[in-house]
DNA sequence: AATGGAGGCAACCGCCCGCCC
DNA sequence: GGGGCGGGCGGTTGCCTCCAT
């Protein structure tokens, strides 16, 4: 197929030379990039404005962070990815300096095979059937060190809950093992959390199961970790849909961010993650993201905003996150 | 020192979507 | 409404480098 900018014109293919950089650079800084189309013949240069743009957002732009992904990018791409699948756009939007192309080739030629070594598997993140067995993976069920872990280690069916009684500042929640929200079954929606009524929040991963069935006639039984400090209660539990504008409200007030890190890296995440707040609430002001948005649809066909989902979970660094004993071995290798 | 394989990364390809006429 | 066009995105390819033999 290809593209007509592409066709209409001698076009350069391959590396880009330093020379090229230069022009496009000297450009761009010039006069902005504006339509791309245009970029290469303004700028003297045989290349596609795709390609143009590809090389600037890809290496020239100056906001670019280089060198290897640290630890905590590298646990944001595995929880985010865990969410939202092959979204590398979106996934790159919570690691500041970095572009999707460089977390898409990250996740294929790092992060899959540690996860595929640690038997999960990188689509689903799930455990892979031959890992299921392993001991090994669900010491952390019985650990005591208030972290609560991916729901692959103590539950097969990608589903488990967090009750919001249980949120405190004692309690690191790794909630972004949960991507998929089901609210409580409160009588309103702004009920309050501190009070001695249980609410239950309900994960599951999209990739996993999804589809347009009413949440309750899905949800299986579940069993809260032990890990959490409390009983392990089968719970079956009922589901509401609530609009966004309320859901953010409910999050927020039961997962407020516990530390506050002095890590420049971490501070900038935090920006980012407000700004995508006001994002939300922008969009919210416009009628884009009306009050009628409910949970009930697919992500796909829905206006869910996957910007305020993820600001709802990420960064990670925001929620004390403890690596287990088990995480670290797996992550240090 | 030469060679072959593996891994990483930059860039391209093809498709989709939204905008405009 | 539909076609053209540009931008954006995910998948894939191919080149380059490194390392083991």
């Amino acid at each position: 197929m290809g593209h007509n900018c592409c066709s209409k014109q001698k076009v350069k293919r391959g590396l880009w030379s330093p020379e090229e950089d230069e022009k496009l650079l000297n450009h761009i800084n010039t006069y902005g990039h504006g339509s791309w189309s245009s970029v290469p013949q303004l700028a003297g240069l045989e290349r596609c404005g795709k390609s143009c743009r590809l090389r600037w957002i890809n290496y020239l732009r100056p906001d670019l962070k280089r060198g290897s992904f640290s630890e905590i990018e590298e646990r944001t791409i595995v929880e985010v990815h865990r969410i939202l699948g092959n979204k590398w756009a979106q996934i790159a939007k919570h690691l500041p300096g970095r572009t999707d192309n460089e977390v898409k080739n990250f996740w294929n030629s790092c992060i899959k095979k540690k996860l595929i070594a640690q038997g999960f598997d990188p689509n689903t993140h799930n455990l892979l059937p031959s890992s299921k067995a392993n001991p090994s993976n669900i010491i952390n069920n019985n650990n005591n060190n208030n972290n609560i872990h991916a729901c692959n280690m103590f539950s097969s069916s990608s589903v488990f809950s967090v009750n919001s009684s249980h949120v405190s500042a004692d309690t690191s929640i790794d909630i972004l093992e949960a991507p998929y929200l089901t609210l409580p079954s409160t009588s309103s929606p702004n009920a309050n959390h501190e009070s001695s009524t249980i609410s239950t929040y309900e994960f599951q991963n999209p990739n996993i199961v999804w589809s347009t069935t009413p949440v309750q006639e899905q949800i299986n039984p579940i069993f809260l970790p032990e890990s959490m400090g409390i009983n392990s209660v089968p719970t079956i539990s009922t589901s509401h849909s609530y609009p966004i504008s309320e859901l953010e409200n409910i999050v927020n007030e039961s997962f407020q961010p516990i530390t506050k890190s002095t890590n420049p890296e971490d501070i900038q995440l935090q920006s980012q993650q407000e700004e995508a707040r006001e994002v939300v609430e922008d969009e919210e002001a416009n009628g884009l993201d009306g009050a009628q948005t409910n949970m009930d649809v697919s992500f796909g066909s829905s206006n869910f905003d996957m910007d305020f989902m993820e600001s709802t979970v990420l960064p990670c660094g925001m929620y004390n996150y403890q690596l287990s004993p088990m995480d670290q071995l797996a992550w240090n290798c």
